[in-house]
DNA sequence: GTTTGACATATGAAATTTCACATATATTAT
DNA sequence: ATAATATATGTGAAATTTCATATGTCAAAC
């Protein structure tokens, strides 16, 4: 994967954030996502797609559901990448990231 | 400056190649990543204004040129990914790097 | 003060990206 | 087999970005 396609494919609000909240959640499914980032389901599912298709993320199905995760080839540059901008941008995707985190905790997610 | 925008800026082939070079040799007179690059003075002329006016780089008048140089008010994170992504990605911009190091040490750049 | 060289910017056209909406696919439940 | 839920994709329009060309600005040389 070459750095510019990996940057455009940091270069959308939508995926960025996408991005952040799995590095930092450690996996998610598509409805999460959707109600984190307040987003209607096609909008999210194209930009995962595009973050698929560059080998980004990781998608597996569990049932119904499709969970997403950082690619584990992902290389250690662009991994890296992801997390230092992650820790430290904290105010750009906090409030998705506490929606999410709770959801998930509470079990309370479209994944029960 | 959010990660947002700063990604959005490294998503253009010359952008990045322009700033990867400039990390690289510490500064640079437009007229050297001009040759560099093989590109048109207008192009690059536009691409670094962007970067200049999302405080990537910062510009310097020395008499008839100008030189370029990483910001130095620039977050840590962001010269991070910048260093990070330099050094693991050197087939990317190796031609042209190399082509920049030679004109400068040769002293036959433009700027004599 | 006119010219020359280095760089910046204005402008509209062309290319690319993103979007909303409709529709398709896959899995589970009935 | 049918329905319901979760996710993916096709499509053309809208928004954004990039480009080439022309022109503007600034500093040094004459």
């Amino acid at each position: 994967m070459s750095p510019l396609q990996f940057f455009k494919c940091l270069a959308d609000d939508t995926r960025l954030k996408c991005l952040l909240l799995v590095s930092q959640v450690g996996e998610s499914c598509v409805c999460d996502l959707m109600s984190a980032l307040n987003l209607d389901q096609p909008k999210i599912s194209r930009h995962l797609a595009e973050l698929r298709k560059c080998t980004i993320l990781q998608d597996e199905r569990r049932g119904k559901w499709v969970y997403y995760q950082l690619h584990p080839e992902l290389p250690e540059w662009a991994k890296d990448v992801i997390t230092q901008t992650a820790e430290q941008n904290k105010p750009y995707f906090d409030e998705q990231l506490t929606t999410l985190t709770r959801a998930i905790e509470a079990k309370n997610s479209c994944c029960d």
